[in-house]
DNA sequence: AAAAAGAGCAACCGCGGCATC
DNA sequence: AGATGCCGCGGTTGCTCTTTT
């Protein structure tokens, strides 16, 4: 048996809303509120409308502060980035965009932003928002592939994050998102499209830093990130809550790989932070029991002999669960 | 000027999640 | 533990306005 109809759709007002119709229902839910019951609304505010109706047109265009009309190229760069990290889920975006509801986005995002990539995509190798966000696009359908659940709900190491090769990573998973072709690819932020330049990371030469895991990246890649003075405090002040959580759940999925594999070395992915990268134990790092021996700089990273007790005393000074509060930006080598 | 096509967007629909009984 | 009801979300529809032919 279906569900019942939350209305009788004979007796309700269907279709766009009269200026009459919105004034009852601002007047309404000024005054008392919607009283934590969208279905009974109607009847007590006089409206001959649908609950579900008057939720919609409520928070969609009747409440405070709603933003109409264009969007400015800074809540472009949002959404890109956050389509990136998160995927269609509109009402995620929304909340990073004040005045902006799930379905004026929804609706941008259909209508100008989804086209802009693919003329983006198709015309160049810029470094445009959009052109860094095409990666993630199926070329055979418009559709973005929607990110991997965090591992709440999918067992963390159910997909294979990289292939292991002798001398190159190749992914099928990055940033949360499956690729269609196997490809190597940086964390992703279009607000600095330039510190991800694929075309950077080619033409940089690198050969000082190595390591035992492959997850993903190219020695060009670390050495690019590594090179950066500038990075932490630009970047890395940049990046959004999201995107550092995705990433994190991407480095604890990894770690668990890593020990499925029997590896119980040092840890082996790095962190950058204030010029700083190391190696270290990111289960004492996250649970903020690490010391000096078991979080350190390890045997080839580039920067110096204080980024070992930094890394520990970021561990230990920590005050969350979550490790990228400190604005560390992970990165994984092959 | 009129018809057709395209674009924009408000509103609808149905499903999943959650709370409550 | 299962049924029920509501909320919130994302996908889709269809109306209106604009542009093109």
């Amino acid at each position: 048996m279906g569900r019942a109809p939350c209305c009788d759709k004979t007796k309700v007002k269907r279709g766009p809303w009269s200026p009459e119709e919105d004034a009852k229902l601002r007047d309404y839910i000024e005054k008392y509120g919607n009283g934590g019951n969208w279905i009974s609304l109607p009847l007590k505010a006089g409206l001959r409308r649908c609950g579900k109706s008057c939720r919609l047109r409520w928070l969609n265009y009747l409440r405070p502060n709603i933003k109409h009309g264009d969007f400015s190229e800074e809540e472009d760069r949002i959404i890109f980035s956050l389509f990136a990290a998160v995927g269609s889920r509109w009402s995620i975006i929304a909340a990073h965009l004040p005045g902006r509801t799930d379905n004026d986005i929804k609706n941008y995002w259909n209508t100008k932003l989804r086209k802009k990539i693919m003329s983006s995509s198709s015309s160049s190798s810029s470094h445009s928002s959009a052109a860094m966000a095409t990666p993630f696009l199926n070329p055979n359908s418009h559709d973005v592939k929607r990110p991997i659940t965090p591992s709440a709900t999918i067992a963390p190491f159910s997909y294979n994050p990289y292939v292991e090769n002798s001398t190159t990573s190749l992914i099928s998973n990055i940033n949360g998102f499956e690729a269609d072709d196997q490809q190597i690819f940086p964390f992703f932020n279009p607000n600095y499209p330039h510190d991800f330049s694929l075309e950077d990371m080619s033409s940089n030469n690198n050969n000082n830093i190595s390591g035992t895991s492959g997850f993903l990246l190219n020695h060009s890649m670390c050495d690019h990130y590594s090179n950066h003075t500038n990075f932490s405090s630009d970047v890395n002040g940049k990046r959004s809550e999201i995107m550092m959580k995705q990433e994190e759940m991407m480095m604890i999925d990894h770690h668990i790989d890593q020990m499925t594999k029997g590896y119980n070395g040092d840890f082996t992915q790095g962190y950058y932070n204030n010029d700083i990268n190391g190696h270290g134990d990111l289960k004492q790092m996250i649970s903020g029991t690490g010391t000096n021996s078991n979080i350190n700089m390890g045997g080839s990273g580039s920067g110096s002999a204080s980024s070992s007790s930094f890394i520990s005393n970021l561990a230990e000074n920590k005050t969350s669960s979550s490790l990228l509060k400190h604005k560390c930006l992970p990165y994984f080598y092959s």
